[in-house]
DNA sequence: CGGAGACATTGATGAGTGTCAATGTCTTGT
DNA sequence: ACAAGACATTGACACTCATCAATGTCTCCG
């Protein structure tokens, strides 16, 4: 049961015990896992810091294209899998498509990694 | 300048203006990227899982190929993954390899989303 | 209605990755 | 020295992904 690194009663040094088999779910992995996917790339963090760092909290897509240094195609890509991540939410008002970000979605991931 | 949703003095909505360009260098994101890949994968989050919920605060590898359910190879390469990234410290007494989380790194990212 | 502009979608391509079987490298005990 | 065990490395394969060119779908204005 309990690992000495020292061996304390015998000379055998014991390993391989049991381990607290719920640390995390294998559901709860799955889901973690594609959050930190969505954030596992620069091109995507630039757009959401750009977003999040807006004075006024929502970015026009037509400002992300040129900051981000990607074309069009790519940074709608981008956006399409930060949206499906939950991370930030979408706002068509005109001809423009407006982003922020979802907060409640970083603290999500904020407490994951405690 | 301003970015209206109702155009306030004429019927022209502006859009596409100036964004805080330095919101997040290139170099962070890329770190950061780094990082978040790191545990963007189900059995690499339950690798950390496993280590960070142990008691003693440190798990021997062998402990950890049962638990998360794929191969010692396997296993062995989502350490070093998640070695490289600087979220856990190696430490091999005899014949084991202990593993332990590194709270600085996990900080870090965590300071990251905010 | 027709043109222009903003954004999304599709298709293709090259690079990266998770997985395991087989093998290699240490360390320990006999 | 030899055998056994723990862990790492290599090679191979299937799969995903980031990227862009081309195209499509809207909305607005003249």
């Amino acid at each position: 049961m309990a690992r000495s690194v020292q061996p304390e009663t015998t000379t055998i040094v014991q390993c391989c015990g049991v381990v607290g088999d719920p640390a995390l779910t294998v559901e709860q992995a799955d889901s973690l896992a594609a959050a930190f996917a969505a954030l596992a790339d620069p091109a995507r963090l630039r757009v959401l810091s750009l977003i999040a760092t807006s004075e006024a909290g929502e970015v026009c897509a037509c400002d992300l294209v040129g900051p981000v240094g990607k074309s069009q195609p790519t940074v709608s890509h981008h956006l399409k899998v930060l949206r499906e991540a939950g991370l930030v939410t979408s706002d068509k008002r005109g001809v423009w498509m407006w982003y922020r970000v979802v907060p409640e979605r970083l603290v999500e991931l904020r407490d994951a990694l405690a």
